[in-house]
Parts: structure tokens; sequence; C-alpha cells
DNA sequence: GCCATCTTTGCATACGAATGCATTAAAACA
DNA sequence: TGTTTTAATGCATTCGTATGCAAAGATGGC
């Protein structure tokens, strides 16, 4: 039915009998027109199936209506639940999403940016802990708005929404405790970004108020297979820990696999407790006891906060944390129970 | 550093003392530029930070280089893994994908499909077996070429790349009874998709031809929830089933939390087989049995089929198949040992 | 019914880069 | 060296829409 060519606002105005600009101004939200050259516009849109062409609006105005978000890996559950929200949330507000998948390879980085600047993306979302320091300034040198979503850079001057981190790692230490545990080791996230590095202090902070030093500590690096055997290596120690926070939930699920693999039974033998809380933590086979990061409000604040800073670039950054509830589940020996 | 101001080609030409169209043949490739010339410039645009702007360059070409990827739940491990590939193939291509998150709501579609269409995308790629047939029509009238991505629409002249998906269900068939399972029954993937159909058509024939039927058969529709309650159901019969072959990992992974919950063990009580082997089906938790879905080979389809009808839209739509293979884990007993 | 005020509307231009055409500079050839 | 061919460049126009400005129209007050 509608033939491939492009209809453009001025084969309307032709069909409407009025001009382009008036065209225009029915497809522009607070332009003044007629009630009843709209009409006959709108009439005549329909019937050609005319749609302003957003490339050629975001020209003129200068804005895209486009947010680049820019993830690394997608293995963990998190970061796909948080893309689903965070593009839902943008597109209820009129952005869209430009996405784009980051190897950690500093040509690729480097093309990466280019081509976030090339389409004129009105702001920056970077969804995931591996995005390098270096590229976050840069962006921000060429004065696009960027939130980090799940990741803060002390000092950087940038925007970001994380959950409580350290105040989680300490909910942690003061549940295992209070769970009867002595011996708690520690599998972190990536020590070098903040998400890691504060759920580490935290749990550190809570243990040290109970008056407990780490049993053990070994940076995970968010990957399964390390986490796995640091698992493996604790438990292979003269004493080995009586619990183990690992510091997301998807490292969680390897460990996890790890002890049972060697015969271990969790919580009976091991404590487990991850961080993230994502949907496959309240499955079954895991049932896995962790800190819970509220997802819908830190995407809520971090669109909020980006979307504020494109409206008024001389908007100063915030660093928004969230609470992280800590849930309880069946991997953790909880308060009360027997050892 | 650099200002925030926009800087154009003119701006680059005029620090280089040559003309605005010397500036655009140097970032054309296949345009007429001399070394010295192109040398000048790109000394100019460096100094200048100058980056061509993709937007106003598609306006001009008519090829904005953008693809729409359409997605819908991304609970389902399978498509997030999906998502990154297809990004990183795209991206190589040199394109950029513009994400789209399909809540099934009729309005909502209405409007998913106007953006589609305003932003000029050369592409779309439907990545979810939940989007709607009526959707995928209006794409293609559009004249947008269309790739559905792991489900086809036999008859509707669109192009989509599988798996095969019934020889999948019929190795399955085999694998089960060669193992000596002989209650074989199913809980399908959505049957309101070929997807799910044709797995459960290549199940059914497969026990035909070994002289079986089905024990019991229940629509799953991709939900864990429903998959669930469908194995609970089943397990309850007078003569519960000996094998379950689920319509993918999905769901199967609620299944096996199902069985075990109620005391079941798998694969002694209960075989388990899955469909797509996404990395979560490797997992010590679950070792699920299971068809690959050969994602590399799929995606690299898919893109291929995508950018030759963006090359000459005349091209013939086409269905791809690509062979699946079997894994053998620990969810199913296998041929050869004991009941 | 007339003038002041507020809406509508059209005209013309701008956004930033690509490209056909004509012109000029350089290379190739005799 | 002169002429033909080829490569390099600039000029002007184009893509599709938004918007300032001025003119025209509608509305209201008295």
């Amino acid at each position: 039915m509608s033939a491939g060519g492009k209809i453009t606002s001025i084969d309307v105005a032709r069909l409407a009998g009025v001009s382009q600009s008036a065209v225009s101004r029915v497809f522009t939200p607070g332009a003044s027109v007629a009630p009843k050259t709209a009409a006959k516009v709108r009439a005549a849109a329909k019937a050609l199936g005319y749609r302003p062409n957003s490339l050629a609006r975001a020209m003129i105005t200068g804005k895209s209506r486009i947010i680049g978000l820019v993830v690394a890996y997608l293995d963990n559950q998190f970061y796909p639940v948080a893309i689903e929200k965070l593009s839902h949330a943008l597109q209820n507000k009129g952005y869209h999403v430009l996405l784009f998948m980051a190897s950690n390879t500093a040509g690729e980085m480097e093309r990466l940016m280019e081509d976030l600047l090339a389409y004129q993306v009105d702001g920056i979302i970077t969804a995931s802990v591996a995005i390098s320091n270096d590229v976050t300034r840069r962006c921000a040198d060429a004065g696009i708005p960027l939130v980090m979503f799940n990741r803060g850079q002390p000092g950087s001057g940038l925007s970001s929404v994380t959950s409580a981190n350290a105040l989680g790692g300490r909910k942690v230490a003061h549940f295992l405790v209070a769970g009867g545990h002595r011996r708690i080791a520690h599998i972190s996230g990536w020590q070098g970004a903040s998400t890691g590095r504060d759920r580490a202090r935290g749990l550190f902070e809570g243990l040290a108020e109970a008056g407990l030093e780490p049993h053990a500590a070994i940076d995970g690096l968010y990957d399964r297979a390390t986490a796995a055997a640091a698992a493996h290596h604790m438990m292979q120690a003269a004493t080995p820990p009586d619990a183990i926070f690992v510091g997301n939930d998807h490292m969680a699920f390897a460990v996890i696999d790890a002890l049972r693999a060697i015969g271990l039974r969790v919580p009976q033998d091991v404590s487990v407790v991850g961080y993230d809380d994502v949907p496959m933590a309240a499955w079954g086979a895991y049932d896995l006891t962790t800190v819970r990061q509220p997802l819908a409000r830190m995407v809520e604040a971090t669109v909020e906060t980006l979307l504020a800073q494109i409206e008024d670039p001389a908007r100063a950054a915030q660093s928004i944390e969230i609470d992280a509830p800590l849930i309880l589940r069946g991997s953790a020996r909880q308060p009360g129970e027997a050892p």
C-alpha cells in the first residue's frame, strides 16, 4: 500500500493545501496552529503515511533525542535487566537508545567514542563496571552529559548512580556475624572500580566492628572462572572459611557450583552471600542470600539525572546512592539457625 | 579542552585553506582527493577535534547506517547474548544499533513502529519470538528490510534466521528413546510462533518414528511460572512422564527447580532436555542436556542477510535454518546408562 | 463599525555534509 | 613543447524539518 518512496512534510503540505511550515508546526508540540488547520494536516499526513524525519529534526534543533548506552558484557544477568528497564524509561521520556557494546581493547574504545560523538547523542549512560576511566573522561570532555550506572568514580566530577555498596557490604558482615560465622572470606568484585572496592570496604568495616578480620580476600574480577578458582583455593586452606561474601551474584553462582563440585554443602558447610539480587538468585537451584540492588529506583534516578543534565548542562554532577536491602534466602545460615 | 561548540566541516575547511567539499571528500571513502590535501585536512580536523556529523550525512545519503533492533524480554539469557553478538557484528560492518524494547501492548507497538520509521533505520532485526505478526508486516510494508531472528513466519515473505527447530526436536526424540524413555512429555514453547511449533512437531515426528505418542504436551508460553506449573501437573498424573523435553532452556531451568522442589531427582526420576544451550545450561546447578542454537552462525547469517537486502532491496527474502547439535550433559539419562 | 491585540500563516533561511557539474591543475603522451 | 587525458578542486544545490520575521487574519472591546 504505502509506496517505499519517502513522504516529506512538503507532500503533506501540498495535499492539505497549506505551507510546509504549517505541517511542521502541527508536529511540533507547543507551536501555534489553528485546530482546523491541524485537522487538515493530520488527515493528509495519515493519508500519505507521513512521519516526521527525526534525523532532519535533530539537525535543526541540535537535539537528537538519542541516548548512547554503553555496555560491556551481558553474561551477568544484572545488565540485561538494567538495559531493559533503562530502555523503557527512556522510551517513555521520548528518547531512544543507541546501543554500544564495548570490548575493552583500546582501539575499539577509540572507535566507539568517535561513533558516539558522530551520532550526536544527547547523553550517555555507561552501564558497566568495566568501562575505562579514560573513556568516561573523554565523553565528559566532549561536553556530553554522562551518567555512570552501577559505578562511581570519586573525584571525577561525573554523575553516577549506585546502590549503597559500602553499607551493603557492612550489612552482609553484620548478618554473617550474627549468624555465628567467624571465618568470613571475601571474593570481591574487580578492585579496579569503586563498586567492588566499596563492597569490600563495607564488609571489612562491618567485620572490624565485630572485632573480626577478613579470613581471606581474593579479587574475583567479576569473572566466573576466577571466582570459582578462588573459592576452590580458599576451601583447601588448613582452616577454610565458614562463609564467603561474593562481590556479585554472577560470581556467587559460580562459587556455589564450585563448592558443590567438591562435595561441600551450602549453607551447611559454607554460607554464601551475593550482591545484586538478579532474578536468577531466587531460582531454586541457588536460592541465594544476597543484597538487592533496587533496580527500578536506580534506573529512575539515572534517567532523571541524565535528563536534568541535558536540560541544564551547567547543572552540577551528582553521585546518587540508593539503599540496598539484604534479601534472606537459603544460601547462608541465618541467625538462630543451628550451625 | 575541546569547547562544547560544534565544529563543522566548514571550520575545518577554513583552517585547512580548502573548500568544504574537499573536507567532505576526505571523509568519504572512495572520493577523489590529493594526498597532500587529505593530509592538510586531517591535520586541521584533528586540531579542531572534528567529527563528521552522521545525522547530516544520513540526510544526504539517505542511509542512516542505523539498524533497529526490536526485543521483548531479556530475562531469557539467550537474547542478551544474541544482542551482544549482533551488536558487535553490526558495529564491525559500520552499522549501529538502535534498541527498542517492545512491550506487547498494542498502543506501545504502534508508537514503537512510528519511532522505528522516524529514525530512518536502514533495516530491522526482530530478536524475540513474541513480536506480533502485525508488526513485522508493517515494517515490511514500509519497505524496510527486516530479518526475524530466532523465529520464522511461513508465507510472510519475510527473511528469517532460525536453527533447524524441527530437526532439533527430532534429535531430542531419538536421543530420549535411545536412552530408554517411553513416557516422553513436552512442555512446549509458545505455540503462537513457528519456533515453538517446529520444535514440538519435530519431537512428535521423532516419537512417531519410534512408534511412540507424546505422553503429554502443554504450552509453556516461554514463561517460567507456566512451565513450572506444567511440570508439577504432569508429575502428579497417575503415570507421570519419565522424560520432559522443554521448549527452551529458560523454562527448563524452572522445570528442574520445580521437580526438585517436589523431591524428584533429575535425571534419575525424570530426564529433562532443553533447547538453546544458553551459557547457564552448562552451569553446575543445572548441567542441562539441550539442543545448541549456534549463536555465532545465526548472528552471522542474520547480519549477512540483512545487509544484502539493504544493498539490494529487490533481493528475495530468505529463510535460513542452521543445524543445531544436541549437547549431552547430566540432566537426561543417556543411552547405555542404567535407568 | 473601528482600532488594538492576539493568533495563524507563509516566506525564507538554517542545520551540516555529500555530490553533479564545470573548471582548473597535473600528469601522460607524442 | 604542445596537446590530450586524468585527477583534483570549488561552486552550488540538496536532503527534510524548524523557526524568526512579517504579513494577514481573527477576536474582542467600546
